[in-house]
RNA sequence: GUCCCCAUCGUCUAGUGGUUAGGACACCGCCCUUUCACGGCGGCAACACGGGUUCGAUCCCCGUUGGGGAUGCCA
């Protein structure tokens, strides 16, 4: 037993237990305190959570962590809670919390205790739960574990830029209030000051962690502070909120962020102050901006909502975000679904190393979900977006045996393959089927339609289809090719010096779908009067 | 400043005390083709640096550098 692993300090000062139990094993193991999950009914099934603060949306981050704690629970036949941390009364909003539930709904993580679905560990939001933190705090006020501090924003302020400018360092609060004399505190509370409450957090030792990501953690004690656990203005801080609730809660991993490791130390405190077994720990790396840096709204979008005005899909930003730190491993197929993913899923094989977002990737991803959509999937993507464009067909293009509307979309939208690869780029590539008016790329238009040498073409391809083909009837793609062929022939043309500036004519761009098929679903009339508009232009 | 963490192609990553260091995105070339896309084939491209340990280090240890996080009565 190592000595330097045994905190020793004046027991006058410091009532609390230990810190980082003895022997260098883990502490997970330790049977000397009550761990969350020894209460629960079968103690091998993990309950994980996700708990944001609504102050904003759900952003890549939050969705990532919420997506690995899922993703764990699921694995492992565990339970998904989520809880909602509005401790923050300045911040705290109605417009986050219900964009951070639709965001989760988006993603298709479904929790089992939370919001909306209960749970037997409710409420769910803990400024709900102002009762529960009140009487653990005052467990700890009679066990002396916490102290009274009455030094307002801007003591604090005024002690550490003297200190700053005295050329020293300023590393968190001073202990200022630690050990106030009966007679000042009898001044202090004489004055009516509002106080908060603070952890007394030992002077030296060691606190420690086996983390279930990055294996060993410890801090020494000497640089945790004596942070507040209690706000003046009587909500908990989260450091003591989140401990309170994990450990009543019954979870039994958490797994959050990199950025709460510094936070790690200062909670088990509070779970040893309290007598209580802390869960294990898990830190995932943070995902990073394209350029290594912390990833804000300059490297574009950031939050879930966002993505999906993208037209990326849910499935795709989950597959992608569980890529970011976790890997199928070897060669194995990347593009995966949620049950897939589920089924593979190890805390074992997150990585401990920040990952920086690729946006093309992300679409990549998105690309590869689309293309492996049925024909239905499809119909059902593509549907909201011709109705937010208010566009409708006109009867006279119901025909070439689609007797629905939804058949003929359907054809149509198979005529594009792998092609339909984005939401964002399906209306150009589709809104020339409803209308004469749509979308055109006036370079491509320049280039390949206002020659007089495509202009000629065109004409007189026009020609061609309505000598060869009955007009008043529906024509199925090779009837279109065959004309065009034959009319390349007879002019002593290529087929393509047709067909190109026919394209752009038709669909105003230079890349579609087959224009065999385009003209069959266009139908022979509209065919021809594109050619002839085009060519007169 | 102080504390903590991280380090394989540009990016996400696989991987091992002995490998031609594998895959994916992006990029480039070729093929296919009525365009584009898809697809196929091929290419470019990495173990940050310096010390150890070892018969041998990308892999283990230390340091350096670089990057990230924390340093709140925010979470």
């Amino acid at each position: 037993m190592p000595d330097s692993l045994i905190r020793s300090s004046p027991a006058s000062r410091s009532p609390r237990t230990w810190t980082g139990q003895g022997p260098a094993t883990n502490p997970d193991d330790d049977p000397k305190f009550e761990r969350s999950s020894d209460f629960m009914s079968n103690s091998n099934q993990p309950r994980v959570r996700f708990a944001p603060s609504p102050t904003g949306f759900l952003h890549v981050g939050g969705a990532r962590t919420a997506l690995f704690n899922w993703l764990y629970a699921r694995s492992q036949g565990g339970a998904f809670v989520l809880r909602i941390e509005d401790t923050d009364q300045e911040r705290s909003t109605e417009e986050s919390y219900a964009a951070i539930l639709r965001g989760m709904e988006w993603l298709g993580l479904d929790w089992d205790e939370g919001p909306r679905v209960g749970g037997d560990f409710g409420p769910y939001l803990q400024s709900e739960r102002l009762d529960i933190y009140r009487e653990h705090l005052d467990k700890l006020a009679a066990s002396g574990h916490v102290y009274k501090c009455y030094c307002s924003a801007d003591d604090l302020e005024a002690r550490e830029k003297a200190v700053r400018d005295g050329g020293g360092n300023w590393e968190g609060y001073d202990g200022h209030c630690r050990d106030l004399t009966p007679a000042q505190t009898a001044e202090y509370e004489g004055q009516g000051k509002p106080f908060a409450w603070r952890l007394r957090t030992p002077d030296d030792g060691v606190t420690f962690w086996y983390d279930v990501i990055v294996d060993k953690r410890e801090f020494q004690n000497e640089v945790l502070v004596d942070r507040v656990v209690f706000k003046a203005d009587g909500f908990p801080t989260y450091q003591f909120a989140v401990v309170v609730d994990d450990h009543v809660m019954g979870i039994t991993h958490v797994l959050r962020g990199d950025d709460h490791v510094s936070n790690t130390p200062f909670q088990i405190l509070i779970y040893e102050a309290l007598g209580w077994k802390p869960p294990k720990f898990g830190h995932m790396p943070m995902i990073l901006g394209p350029d290594k840096k912390r990833l804000s709204k300059r490297h574009g979008a950031t939050s879930v909502e966002e993505f999906q005005k993208l037209g990326i899909l849910p499935a795709a930003m989950l597959n992608y975000l569980a890529l970011l730190g976790w890997s199928p491993g070897g060669n194995a197929d990347e593009v995966m679904t949620s049950s897939a993913i589920i089924k593979k899923f190890s805390l074992k094989k997150v990585n401990s190393s920040p990952a920086a977002f690729d946006y093309d990737k992300l679409n990549h991803i998105n690309s590869e979900h689309i293309k492996r959509l049925s024909a239905d999937e499809r119909l059902d993507l593509a549907k909201p977006i011709i109705a937010k464009r208010s566009w409708a067909l006109d009867p006279e293009w119901l025909i070439h045996g689609a007797d629905s509307t939804d058949a003929y979309l359907g054809r149509l939208l198979g005529t594009l393959g792998n092609r339909f690869s984005s939401l964002v780029t399906l209306p150009e590539q589709i809104g020339f089927f409803f209308s004469d008016d749509h979308y055109v790329d006036q370079e491509a238009w320049d280039e390949n339609v206002a020659t007089d040498e495509a202009r000629r073409l065109m004409i007189a391809l026009a020609d061609a289809i309505e000598e060869g083909l009955d007009m008043a009837v529906p024509q199925a793609s090779n009837a279109f090719e065959e004309v065009i062929r034959s009319t390349a022939e007879k002019l002593g043309v290529k087929a393509g010096q047709l067909i190109h500036p026919s394209r752009v004519a038709l669909t105003g761009q230079t890349r579609s779908a087959g224009i065999f098929e385009v003209m069959e679903l266009v139908g022979a009339p509209r065919t021809v009067r594109r050619l002839r508009v085009a060519a007169a232009s």
